[in-house]
DNA sequence: CGGGCAACAATTAGCACGGT
DNA sequence: ACCGTGCTAATTGTTGCCCG
């Protein structure tokens, strides 16, 4: 059996308290007590045990994060930022997927609320929290997605400011007609992006019959068959705007599968960072965002309040700002 | 300074009790 | 004798408080 405090205490002869205040390095102990106790748990090789050091404290110095997908890459950035804190505070991270589905949602917050973990990050799937059994005794922080009814503090991208930039952007360099791919409005962005989109347009007096919208699915091999479908059916529109990473580089891909050249002969702008290795010289306009941001902001609000114990008041929300990179996409051509 | 012990949360062995 | 029910007490490792 590994050892516990018990035979520590034994082998140094002296009772279990003092060994648990040798360890903790609290109240006092005599040095030669305490040379004693030390060297007893080297020679036992002891490692005190969390999970009774957790039942005495309610305390666990576990996080859970929930995602929508921890394969997905920008989630794994999310988890990577919080996990930084984490290790940082002497915490450990337990993390799930969702997959998009409400039930798989209410399972992962279950489960992690059994594991009395001592707070919670998630994406939330959009679905109704009242119908979750959300808890109410431990710290939650949503990221990326906003919901109805947060009594939570939220920390998410700016999405419909960016989404009228980015097409401002094609626009400003001589483009009028569009296609806009994005994928099924379930949650929040989504949503904000296609109203940006929408906004914009309107703003910019172009003619809204002569743009369409274009949902795809969630997979990257579904999209670019999409995508090309679509191309092939309709012909190129002068400029294409994806709203989400998947999206991009579905249509990035579609293109390249045509022969499609750009920005000679169509313009690309989108949402998220395909480049993960910087191999690409992308020809495209981006609106890159900032997930390491996000999974910062939200662990540093989730330890306040583990931490500190500090109690939210009013929930905020806590906007990141994507940064845009131009690409070559429209430098080259101007409109007749 | 150091020992003793309750408390923490959840599970389960053990036991008494009543009914068939 | 056997079964089900419901209760108590023990169990686990550690901490923090009290007492001498």
């Amino acid at each position: 059996m590994t050892p516990t405090i018990k035979d520590v205490a034994a082998a140094a002869g002296v009772s279990i308290g003092t060994v648990s205040k040798v360890i903790n390095k609290s109240g006092f102990v005599s040095e030669k007590i305490r040379e004693r106790v030390l060297l007893a748990i080297t020679l036992l090789n002891y490692k005190p045990n969390a999970v009774a050091r957790s039942l005495k404290q309610s305390k666990t110095h576990l996080i859970g994060i929930i995602v929508d997908d921890i394969s997905n890459l920008y989630m794994m950035k999310i988890i990577k930022s919080v996990e930084n804190l984490a290790t940082e505070m002497e915490y450990n991270l337990i993390s799930c997927s969702h997959n998009n589905r409400p039930e798989e949602e209410r399972k992962a917050l279950q489960r992690l609320m059994e594991k009395r973990v001592d707070g919670i990050i998630m994406v939330p799937t959009g679905s109704n929290l009242d119908e979750l059994n959300m808890p109410n005794n431990i710290p939650v922080i949503l990221v990326d997605r906003k919901v109805e009814n947060a009594r939570f503090d939220t920390v998410v991208h700016e999405n419909i400011n960016t989404s009228i930039t980015l097409v401002q952007h094609l626009y400003l360099h001589g483009r009028r007609k569009f296609l806009f791919i994005h994928g099924a409005l379930r949650h929040s962005v989504e949503i904000e992006r296609v109203n940006g989109i929408k906004k914009a347009i309107h703003l910019l007096g172009l003619d809204m019959s002569a743009q369409v919208f274009l949902e795809v699915g969630a997979a990257l091999g579904h999209i670019s068959a999409e995508v090309r479908k679509y191309l092939e059916h309709s012909g190129l529109p002068e400029g294409i705007y994806a709203t989400n990473h998947l999206a991009l580089a579905g249509t990035v891909r579609a293109l390249w599968d045509m022969g499609v050249q750009v920005p000679e002969e169509v313009s690309v702008a989108g949402f998220g960072d395909i480049d993960t290795y910087g191999l690409l010289r992308p020809s495209f306009t981006l609106a890159k965002e900032d997930p390491c941001e996000v999974g910062k902001i939200a662990s540093e609000l989730l330890f306040e309040r583990i931490e500190f114990d500090k109690q939210v008041d009013q929930p905020k929300e806590f906007l990141v700002t994507p940064k845009i990179t131009i690409g070559t996409s429209c430098g080259t051509h101007v409109r007749p």
